[in-house]
DNA sequence: GTCGCGATTTGCT
DNA sequence: GCAAATCGCGACA
């Protein structure tokens, strides 16, 4: 059985508050294994950062919705997947937040596996597109509010089916408010100071120990 | 056309 | 703890 997707509208909020309410929810890789056998992992988001156009280290800052490179999939609609590669090997996964025409982002930084029964590695957003194969090249700009795609973002077992109106304004948190821990974001030189990195509380697939969150 | 750097990971000291 | 690996993008000439 398949889990629902999140809708599109979930992810048109403020994107702090869309970091948040991501946590717990799954992640779901489908596809055909090299016997022609479909495949389907589910992993739940226990990691996450947000990333907005006021924001320095934000790949769009200092861009308008006319910018014409890579960092434009940030204006898009919100729900789509927007995959950048880093340091010459690394692909990273972030989902679209914000109203078409604004930017901003969610990255994913770690899943812990439900599914898989084979060692996987996705603690770090870096390491989590490797072990699900995810690349620039197929899954930049893909509709992650779409079921039976390749790749989508699902409901979690008791998180209720929305109404947009709700969604746009402030979808729920999944997770209770004492098992997010807010830390400094990971590996970038600019504002330092904003605690957008949220996990989940004594989650061992956690990309690295909360509370030594620097480099 | 050329240059510098990065939302990381890994291995070696 | 530190540096190498490795390359696309964007800034600048």
């Amino acid at each position: 059985m398949l889990a629902a997707p999140l809708p599109q509208a979930f992810y048109a909020a403020n994107t702090v508050h869309v970091a948040r309410a991501l946590l717990g929810q799954l992640l779901v890789r489908q596809w055909v294994n090299p016997d022609g056998a479909p495949e389907t992992w589910r992993y739940r988001i226990v990691e996450t950062e947000a990333y907005t156009q006021d924001d320095p280290a934000c790949h769009a800052y200092g861009k308008t919705p006319a910018f014409n490179g890579l960092a434009a999939t940030l204006f898009k609609a919100p729900g789509l997947a927007y995959v950048y590669f880093t340091y010459g090997m690394h692909y990273c996964l972030n989902v679209i937040t914000e109203a078409e025409g604004s930017a901003g982002a969610v990255l994913i930084r770690a899943l812990e596996p439900l599914d898989a029964t084979f060692p996987q590695q996705t603690q770090g957003p870096a390491r989590l597109c490797k072990a699900l194969a995810i690349d620039k090249q197929g899954f930049n700009e893909h509709p992650l509010w779409e079921p039976h795609r390749a790749l989508y973002i699902a409901q979690a077992p008791g998180y209720n089916p929305l109404s947009e109106a709700v969604c746009a304004a402030r979808p729920p948190l999944l997770l209770p408010e004492d098992q997010i821990v807010a830390t400094p974001r990971i590996g970038i030189s600019k504002a330092q100071e904003a605690l957008w990195r949220f996990c989940e509380v004594d989650n061992r697939w956690v990309s690295r120990p909360v509370g030594k969150g620097m480099r």
